[in-house]
DNA sequence: GTGGTCTAGACCACC
DNA sequence: GTGGTCTAGACCACG
C-alpha cells in the first residue's frame, strides 16, 4: 500500500490512516469496489496496533466510505462515496473558518489562499502518471 | 465579550478560546493594543477555569498574537500580528489537504469549495455594521 | 534519575527541572533517543506535582530538546538538539551581560571570569568516570 | 540619567533598574561617591512606581553598591564596591552553569562563548568616548 | 489587582 | 499505561 504514517505526529494514528485512505480515493488510486488489505495484514505492514486499524476502518464505514463484510473483507463502497449534503458543507465551513481567520490575521491575501486550495485540488485530480 | 464556548464540543476549550480570539482579531473587533479581560474575569464570564484561559493566552502569546504583562494584563500585540511566512503557508497547506481530499471524494465541486472560502473571507472583512 | 530539586529555591521548580535535564544532556548522561520517566513517575520520584513536570517537559519540547509522544512517552530529541543560531547567541549575550557588569563592579578579573567558564565547560565535557 | 527600561520585558522593572545602575558603575559613568537622583525624581523620570525604585535601591544597598542617607540622598558607595569573595564566585558559577550547559547542548564552541564574554568585558571597560 | 507557580485530583483519548 | 485536558483552590511577586 501507499500509506505512510508519521509516528512522531501529534495527529492520532487512526486519523492519519483515515486521511491516507481518503486521499487515496481522491487521487483515484482506490476506486469503488477495490479491496483493502485485511485489518491484520495492514496493521502488520504499518507496524501498528490492530485496534488502530480497526478504528480507522470502522469510522470510515460509518461515513460510508467503506463496507466491511465479515467474509469478503474491506472494500471501498461499491456504490461510490455519498455526495456531500448541506450538513457536510456546513461542517466543512466551520472547519475551514479558523484557518481563514488565522490567515487573515497574518496578512495572507485571499487570492493566495484560494490559489493554494486550487493547487491542492489539482494535486488530487491530475492523472496518476503525471505525478 | 463576544466569546462563546461549546462545552459539549470535542474541541478543547482552550482551542476554542484561541480561535474565538483570533476570529475577533480577523473581524477587527479586537485591534492591536486592545486589552483583554483579566484571566480570572474572563474565566468567570465564560464559566471555565482560570488555567484554561491562561493556556489559551499563553499559546497566543507564543504565536505573537498577544502580549502578557505581569501587571498590566493581556493585550493584542500592539505591533500587529506577524506576517505569514513560507513555513506558515506550508503548514496551512498540509492542514487544508484532508479537507480538500475528503470534499473531492464526496463530489464537492472545486468552485463550490472556493466560493465557500471566499464567503468566509467576506464574513471577516466586511464592516461590523453589515453583519 | 540524577535530578535533584531545591524546594527552598526562589527559582521555579519547573525551571530547575528544565535546567537539570539540559545539564544531563550536556553531560552526555542523556542522549538523543533516550527515554525519560513518565510524567507521573518522575513527579512522584521528585515529590512534586505532575503538572510541574509537564510544564518543564512541554517547554523543553518547544525548544526542541524533547519529543513527547502521547503513548510512547518522552524522549530526548532523536535528531539531536538544534544548533545555536544568531538569535540564540544574541539572547545569550544579553543574559550574560548583567553577570559581567556585576563582576566588573566587584573587581573580578576578566581572566578569572573566563577561567570559571572554562571550568564549567570542562565539567560538562569530561568523561563521566572522571567525575 | 542613561537608564532605559523595557516595560514589555518579562524581567521585573526593579531588576532592570538594578542592572542598569550596576552597568553604569561597570562602565564608569557612575563612580563611588556619585549621587543618584532622589527616589521620587527618578520614579517620575522613568514613569514608574515609587516602590519600584525604592526596592531597587534597597537591594543595591544591601549588596553594598549604594548608601542611602536619610538626608544626603542616595550615593554610590564612596568606599567602592566590595571585592568579590569566594561566596560570590560560587554563586556566579552556579548562575553561569545553565547557560554553559544549554550552549553545549546546542553545539556552541567554548571559544565562541569565551569570545562573547571578552566582548562584553571590552564593552564595559573601554573609554566612554570610544563608544 | 495582575499574572505566575504549585498542588491535588478527576476524566478522557490513544494504543 | 501514556500524555492531554480541565477543575478548584492556594500562595507569591510585582507595581
Amino acid at each position: 500500500m501507499f500509506i505512510q504514517l508519521d509516528l512522531q505526529s501529534k495527529e492520532p494514528l487512526y486519523e492519519q490512516l483515515k486521511n491516507q485512505i481518503v486521499e487515496g480515493i481522491a487521487r483515484g488510486r482506490l476506486k469503488p469496489g477495490d479491496r483493502l488489505p485485511a485489518v491484520r495484514t495492514l496493521a502488520e505492514d504499518l507496524g501498528i496496533n490492530l485496534h488502530t486499524v480497526r478504528k480507522a476502518f470502522q469510522e470510515l464505514q460509518q461515513e460510508n466510505f467503506l463496507l466491511i463484510h465479515r467474509q469478503k473483507g474491506v472494500v471501498i463502497n461499491p456504490e461510490g462515496i455519498p455526495e456531500a449534503d448541506a450538513a457536510y458543507m456546513e461542517i466543512l465551513k466551520e472547519n475551514l473558518r479558523p484557518f481563514v481567520a488565522h490567515s487573515l490575521c497574518r496578512g495572507v491575501d485571499m487570492n493566495d489562499f484560494l490559489n493554494m486550495t486550487k493547487q491542492l485540488f489539482a494535486e488530487y485530480t491530475q492523472k496518476e502518471g503525471e505525478n
